[in-house]
This record gives C-alpha cells, structure tokens and sequence, in this order.
DNA sequence: CCTACCGATCGGTAGG
DNA sequence: CCTACCGATCGGTAGG
C-alpha cells in the first residue's frame, strides 16, 4: 500500500511557491516584494508560507541555483568539446540563448542580484565563474585569429554576454521568437555584423 | 558688500544628497535602500535628509530625470539631422554609449526601474517613448536597404540597444575605456560582426 | 526671524 | 495552513 499522500487542500508545495514566487520577485523587485505580496499571489496568509518554506532567502537561494546549474551544465559539456574556438564560442551563446529561454524566471532573477546578502554574493561568485568560463573562450578565438584582432578580447566578452543577457530584459515566452531563431538573430548581428553586404 | 553665504557646516545641498542617493541605490537598489541607509552614507541623521529633499520618492524621480532628460535631448538633435538611416542610427548609438557613460549613475538606476510606483511607471512610459523612436531609425535604416534584410528591425532594435545598456552592469569610469573606445568597439562587433575577415 | 540640523517618536509594516 | 502576535525597522515628522 502507498503511504496516503497528506492532505493540501489549495495544493501548493515548495515547487509551486517557488515558482509563484520568483514571478512576483521578478515583477516588484526582490526587496520590493514582501512576504505579504507573495501570500497574496499564492491564495493563502503570510504565515501559511513557512509552512512551505524556510523563508525569503531560501526561495531566493532556490531560484539562484536553478539559473546558475542550468550554466554549469552547459559549461561542463563545453570542456569536453572540441574544434575551433569561434564555433565552440557560437555553440556557447546559442546554449545560453537557449538556457535564459528555457529558465527565463531564474535567470531573470539572476541578473538583478546585487550582492545585498550572502546569498546573492554566493551566487554573483559563481557567476563570475562562469563569465570567467566565457572570457577564456573568447580570448582563444582571438588568439587563433577567427575573431577581428582589433577590439579586447575582455570586451568582447563583455559586450557579447551583455547582448545575450539583455534578451531577458524584454522576451515573453507567449509571443516571442523561438531560442533558435533569437540566437539567430543575435549571432547574425553580434557575429557577422547589422550592415548589409555590399554590392558589387 | 556681498551678502554673507549662509554656513554649510557639512556641506549638503539638494544635488550632493542626489548623487550621493543614487550611488546607494545602485548599491543596494532602490527598494532595498532605507532612509537610514541613506543618512549613513550622507554623514547625518535620518530626519536631517528631510531638510533637503522632501522623500526617498523623490530622489528617485529627480534622479531619472537626469537620465531621461539626457535622452531625450539627444532625440531632438537627431530629429534635426538628415543623411543615410544606417549613419544616423550609428550617431545614435554612440551617443546614447556617451549619455550612458557620462550620466553612469542616472541612467543605471534607470534601467532597473520596473514600475513599482507612479514615479517609475512615468519613467518606464518615457523610456518606452525614447525606444520607439530608435525602433523607427532601426525601421528606417531596414527600408533603404543598408541594414542585413534577414532580421526583424523590432528585434535589432532590442538586441542593439541591449548590448548598449548592458554598458552599465559593468562599466567603471576610473579603470574603463573611454566612452569613444568603447562605442567603436560596439559599432564594430553590432555593425561589422565579430568574426575577422577572410584572408583571400 | 534664519539655516542646518538633532533626539525622539509618530502610525504602520517588515520577516518570522 | 490560520490567528495572534514578537522585536525591529520602515519612511516620514514633531518640537526645539
């Protein structure tokens, strides 16, 4: 016999609080929102939250890790590849494309960390990380001479993520471009550059 | 005779108060900024702000004001301008990297706003105002046929200026490339593409 | 009367 | 999960 599953009559678990509340994080701000907004957003009193879940800074913590192993993930397959650097580089931004995509609420989140506690400073570490990760690709395609040797390698890195991390600033799921189609986009403009060919 | 100037023991007036505001607010964000913190890093009490500026509320309306203003000033000038979409969105470009770089503070907290009061919500809708008309030049520049056809001018509107933005999560006047290095390094990877000329 | 604040406290709300 | 609360702190204001 199966242990009988206790009873939750508005059926909310720390899945469901999680991702209600990173919705709202997303929305009013994390220090905007207050535990009183997301008892409001899930149907149920401020107290009744703790019953769920530890507190604010664990979902926060929660919601980090979700964005940042969604990273190391795709980090962990890179290592293991091979073959020019440019293309390694392009296969990267078309993943990361994909994870934002993919984990958009998280990620989202993630970019908005400050370093206001040691939560966050423990995630803009491994974000660090991983940036670190990125630089280390760009500067070998510049060093192997596949990307223009006239603009800083750490720029580069710079300005490409940057570009990358913008698209969280405005994509809706519902009505938006597919991640394939984006990171097209975005690796015609950033890789190949807005100005059409000349004619000749 | 000169009129005497009153005695400022310490020395703040409505504009140190301002720029000392949004430095702490770009810190620790706006909504997780408390009067106290404020009064900390001004060197007085909490009450004593108020002898200057009449709330938290608006500080951060005088603040986005100097970044929009900034903005919008340059759209006028633009207006007045004639010549290829393609040059005018390239001048564009570069001075909204100028604007940003030369309002760093302003604009940053700016671009973090999302709506969570009256005050931002009137930001978010001249902000908005300013990204239409760059949408328009993007719209233009694709109609003459001196932009690549293969992507939607909504999209490079978004992609492009997100790597501009994105200037701010990063940059920092003591150790950074100036505003003129950095934008022709943007204009070369968004324009020309990242990827190095073929040796033929 | 003024400028430039301070110490204390207001009514409400924060996370727990 | 709710009712009933807490220690503390919130943005803002009183008199001097």
């Amino acid at each position: 016999m199966a242990t009988p599953t206790p009873t939750r009559k508005r059926g909310h678990d720390p899945e469901s609080v999680l991702s209600i509340a990173v919705g709202v994080f997303n929305e009013r701000g994390y220090d905007g929102t207050s535990m009183e907004d997301l008892a409001r957003a899930l149907g149920v009193t401020k107290s009744a939250i703790y019953y769920h879940v530890p507190g604010k800074e664990q979902l926060l913590a929660r919601a980090l890790d979700r964005a940042l192993d969604g990273l190391f993930a795709m980090v962990a397959d890179e290592r293991a590849a091979s073959g020019p650097a440019i293309d390694r580089l392009e296969w990267v931004v078309r993943q990361s494309v994909r994870i934002l995509i993919d984990r958009l609420p998280y990620v989202t989140l993630l970019l908005r960390v400050r370093g206001n506690s040691v939560t966050e400073q423990a995630a803009l570490e491994r974000r660090r990380e991983f940036d670190g990760f990125i630089g280390h690709l760009v500067k070998d395609a510049a060093a192997d001479g596949s990307i223009r040797p006239d603009v800083d390698p750490a720029l580069v890195t710079r300005l490409l993520f940057g570009t990358v991390n913008s698209i969280a600033e405005w994509y809706q799921p519902a009505r938006g471009a597919s991640p394939e189609d984006l990171a097209d986009a975005l690796l015609k403009m950033t890789f190949n550059g807005l100005r059409a060919a000349p004619l000749d």
